[in-house]
DNA sequence: TATTTATCCTACCAATTTAGTAGGATTCAA
DNA sequence: TTGAATCCTACTAAATTGGTAGGATAAATA
């Protein structure tokens, strides 16, 4: 299951995506438009923040906005930063790999063959679409 | 991630497709030789045979056996029983459909474009390869 | 028929994760 | 200097996960 952080992180990109320009928008607005808890929004809106995703204005006037085009923001980094690994098994993860200690022979293990063939069908998915292939 | 549920009972049907016949095996036998917690893998074989992918016998000289070829074991139908819907959000799932309550547009929704094609890509593999292929 | 050996089944439980909430600190514009 | 906005830490209720406990049932065999 996708978590509700990924799913609401998404909409807001997605939403500041397409707004006109890239002024300031309040949390309070996009929780309000995405129907989202402010408060759970706004540690959402820090970490994609925190991550390079967007840059923010304190004060009157202030809010999100996306520093990079659309175009430039692919799945992959998205989904790392909001969801996690995109492996499902940590001994098929590129960014985040670690040995299963119950198996004894990766080569061996069927849920490690299986696991690749997902993991790269997933990375085929989120490397090839960008945010602007997801905005209306 | 993928639940230890699903990962043991992957590799206990791994392991009941690997043996020479299809004789029963008991799960103490399954538990060590995979590495699983004999009592919870005792709840896990016990869904697989509930939805029809093993048979078993009780008493001396029972246990677990597979009751279809692993050629005819199709993932998409593994991962169902064993870890639920594949897609990652309900409004995506074929067989577990829900509309989302916050969002009005479905056909507007990035989440839901996204997730669309994250759920075809992973049936495209689950559909495509049988217990058959996982075991070495 | 009694005993042993196995699965069957229900109920419980600790730890972790999820989806938030509360409340104040900081910064900026007017 | 006073709002208005983000920033940040800490807390929490509910659900899920990964088991465990303990007995009931069924089958083989001595």
């Amino acid at each position: 299951m996708l978590s509700k952080k990924t799913k609401y992180g998404l909409k807001a990109l997605a939403f500041l995506a397409s707004q006109p320009d890239r002024e300031p928008v309040q949390i309070a607005e996009v929780a309000k438009q995405e129907n989202i808890s402010q408060k759970f929004l706004e540690s959402i809106l820090l970490t994609l923040r925190r991550n390079g995703f967007l840059g923010s204005k304190k004060g009157k006037g202030g809010g999100y906005y996306l520093i990079k085009s659309p175009e430039e923001i692919q799945m992959t980094a998205v989904m790392r930063v909001l969801e996690g690994p995109i492996a499902m098994v940590p001994c098929v993860s590129l960014n985040f790999y670690e040995k299963c200690e119950d198996c004894p022979d990766e080569t061996a293990c069927s849920v490690h063959r299986l696991m690749l063939k997902v993991r790269d069908a997933n990375l085929e998915v989120y490397r090839n679409t960008t945010l602007a292939d997801v905005i209306s």
